[in-house]
DNA sequence: CGACGCTGTCGAAGCGCTTCGATTGCGGTG
DNA sequence: CACCGCAATCGAAGCGCTTCGACAGCGTCG
């Protein structure tokens, strides 16, 4: 049942190592061999050995995808991003290998030291991230989704969020807004000092302090209904004077809005509201959101293209930061005229 | 810098098979030796080759787990099924390799074909799923987690969702309630005739014929707020009558019961609602509602065992339907006396 | 027209591991 | 005391593939 290159070789006439050529295209065959060798495949339904291929040429074709876990990531997101992982690996004929982030370093040690994997993708990366030292000193290529303090000798990718922070800020001040908030993730992910979720706050703050005004209100929000629903209470108790809202947080938009809604607010009569995240999400709630979009399908594609290509020619270095754009959508427009 | 089998072999001063033996069990061998060994393995940082391994043994300890990406499945329940089927085969000494759905049967081929794997997992299946052709055929052990049509030769998993239709209907029935609704997957889901949403159906509505009366409305309903509203209103006007509901959708359950209770409806006052799904969502909803959780820790494990196990005696077959549970929580009550 | 450089092909040497005899000392048995 | 069986170890033969060096044939150039 197990065909072998020796079979098809055989069958086809020729030696072992010509099958290997023209499978591999490392050497020219002429057309007719090529043609040959191709129907004793087809025919005798022949797949070549995985092991076999990674023990003779040191490369598995595999790469390591370690998603996250934890509870505040929002888990469509995460997932959005590793079937895009897994989709364009395909495309550039490698597979993947999924590992938890509850692995951990070792977990990465493992996979590299026993050949498992050519290279690895890392999301959910937090700004001083335990793992980075291990990813370093692994000498396999590794790609980051997400950027950390030090990027010395790795490949990072992400959207530009201290950008999106500032666009966000600007499309409302445009519009006539100098009264702001912003309602983000979970406390913890800024405590364990996820790199997006603290750029993009960096960003906002940097371009409300351009604007001049009193620092602008930032409530971090947990990613469930109740907890929007304070966040909206909290703001519209605390911070009355708000006209312009940005959210970073999938879960906790729609029912923001709601509860704004709720409480009598009109979007975007009496506020307007502006999402940072997954398009999708912020286009479903009423009335859809303006938002700068999270091109997970785009950065996913290129982490897989950046650990691939670094295969060859060493490893890939340097931070890709996708330019972040906002939609418009109807939850923005100029702040009511003050009474 | 890296280091094989026969330089640990060197350092311990034994033969490399020895060192083979003292990692895989498979001959006794000395206390002294096996420490000397591990002593060495430890020194030098030695991890076996994966494909080494798996050329010599025919055994790759890697497991393919085929994820679905589909709109309509709850990507939350999905990704625990996930993450605990790479938590568990990680106990068991396995990897996990990912296949999305789109990869398709040929991606079951490939990866069998070339001895990537030991085994397949699969998920979302469907009652005449086109895959199950070609598990059967791989002669590889294949576990599904839920349960098609014909089950020859294949292992599956699932929570036994007949009974969990049923429980649901003579719960409310003991409580007192007569006119039951459903409220269930999206259309998509019963076109494809995906096996739990037709065997709860199937256990809700015999649970109900029993218990005489008219047959129950049945709602398809969209995973979104949105179609979940609409589901409620169209409950309200078209079966008025209704004083017991069962939910089978996870993002619908939330909003459904709210929309419900803005209509005036009191929960479970007026109406008594019982999900079956993800218990943690269906605890996150106000009132928190009393559920047929879906186990998907235990059936990932489960499926995992069956998958492992089977590697040795042969490939495993039967289905394993676990026992579902009611948790009561506040969302069920006897009816209200008729006016 | 001999040397040269291609192109197309082959053979053989591994890659690092497992596993199947075979071998060597033992203590114990009859 | 010759013999047996067992525990502990070794050596060698692969597993199926890639890749390097050789080499045969052939058109070309000086």
């Amino acid at each position: 049942m197990p065909v072998s290159i020796a079979d098809v070789a055989r069958h086809a006439g020729v030696s072992p190592s010509t099958v290997s050529y023209v499978l591999s295209g490392k050497r020219s065959i002429s057309e007719d061999t090529r043609r040959r060798v191709r129907e004793s495949i087809q025919v005798l339904g022949y797949r070549p050995h995985a092991g076999a291929r990674a023990l003779a040429s040191s490369r598995s074709n595999t790469l390591a995808l370690v998603v996250p876990l934890r509870s505040d990531v929002h888990v469509p997101v995460a997932m959005r991003f590793a079937v895009s992982v897994v989709t364009r690996a395909r495309d550039l004929d490698h597979d993947v290998l999924l590992l938890t982030q509850a692995e951990g370093a070792d977990g990465l040690r493992r996979v590299a030291g026993s050949s498992m994997v050519d290279a690895i993708i890392v999301m959910d990366v937090e700004i001083d991230d335990a793992r980075i030292p291990v990813l370093r000193e692994l000498a396999l290529p590794a790609v980051l989704i997400g950027v950390p303090a030090d990027t010395d000798g790795l490949a990072c990718v992400d959207l530009d969020f201290t950008e999106a922070g500032r666009i966000c800020v600007r499309h409302l001040a445009a519009l006539g807004h100098r009264r702001l908030a912003f309602v983000g993730e979970p406390p913890a992910v800024y405590e364990r000092r996820t790199g997006f979720a603290e750029r993009t706050l960096a960003g906002f703050r940097e371009a409300a302090r351009e604007l001049g005004g009193p620092a602008p209100a930032v409530l971090p929000c947990e990613q469930t209904r109740a907890a929007a629903e304070r966040a909206a209470a909290d703001l519209l108790r605390d911070h009355p004077e708000t006209t312009g809202l940005v959210v970073q947080n999938e879960a906790a938009a729609e029912p923001l809005v709601a509860a704004l809604r709720a409480a009598g607010r009109s979007v975007p009569g009496d506020l307007s509201v502006v999402a940072i995240g997954a398009d999708d999400v912020a286009a479903a709630v009423t009335p859809a959101l303006s938002s700068v979009g999270l091109p997970a399908e785009e950065l996913a594609e290129r982490a897989v293209d950046l650990a691939v290509r670094g295969l060859d020619g060493g490893t890939p270095t340097g931070v890709t930061l996708l330019p972040p754009t906002l939609v418009d959508r109807s939850s923005t427009a100029a702040p009511p005229r003050r009474a």
